[in-house]
DNA sequence: AGATCATATTCGCTTTGACGAATACAGATG
DNA sequence: CATCTGTATTCGTCAAAGCGAATATGATCT
């Protein structure tokens, strides 16, 4: 049965941490470039290079390489029950005062004429590009 | 915004622990008896108890005293998110192989003619009161 | 009051995980 | 090849949290 095959515990460790929440919540759309998440959240890339890392041995997110440019996004659950509780967090989530904020930064970002150093060449969001 | 009330991180901190999600299984129906559980997971009385004060402080569970003895029961968050995916969560308890033992356990201990030491005299759940 | 029972808390220890800084790796480019 | 750039990992440190053992607390009963 499907239900023994997931680790609910692993899978609430991994939502249990503010970082790994705010990254989640910018892959709500689509797949998001690391060096988005390193400008959109304001912190160093070594800490989010290790959020994502722990989402992805947890199962939640999968990565795609493309060039030097690796894209990470959300796995939608096998698992009915972590399915639905995944999407209640993203509704949740996009309700939250902090989330919203960084959803707004990430477009701001993406969508600026004069978008930051470190983002310029990047390939956008695919929602975001223009 | 109630959105703003709740934290997720400590909401889904208080989630990430199998012995907390088999205490929340076992109160899935009514309130539970400290020694009930003591009981039924087959550990120390400390260990019950330092996780159900973590519970209580996440106000995910609340304490009612009789006696000597106290009773644990599940607080339905005010929260509109953090409600559904409790209830996400207790029906996945309610598949799961583990905590499908342990209520059974949680029934035999407290139906069985000639209980364990330790719970003859303690006030039963509710719903298995013979 | 003293004894007993159920539960809570503290203590000392160990593990886990978060962090910044430094370093390693992998792909692109010259 | 060397170099640069984006990302991943390692290292050392620190705080959080898990544990068993011991102890404290609070209620009941004699």
């Amino acid at each position: 049965m499907a239900s023994q095959a997931f680790d609910m515990e692993i899978f609430f460790k991994a939502l249990a941490d503010r970082t790994r929440l705010r990254l989640l919540n910018l892959m709500r759309e689509d797949e998001v470039c690391v060096c988005f998440f390193v400008e959109v959240l304001k912190t160093n890339q070594p800490k989010i290079s290790r959020h994502l890392a722990y989402l992805r041995k947890a199962g939640i997110v999968a990565a795609r390489r493309e060039g030097k440019w690796m894209h990470y996004r959300i796995v939608t659950p096998s698992h009915p029950h972590a399915e639905r509780v995944m999407k209640e967090v993203m509704t949740w989530l996009s309700e939250d005062r902090e989330t919203q904020r960084d959803r707004e930064r990430l477009i701001k970002v993406c969508c600026s004429p004069q978008p930051p150093l470190q983002i310029q060449g990047a390939p956008r969001p695919a929602s975001l590009s223009t």
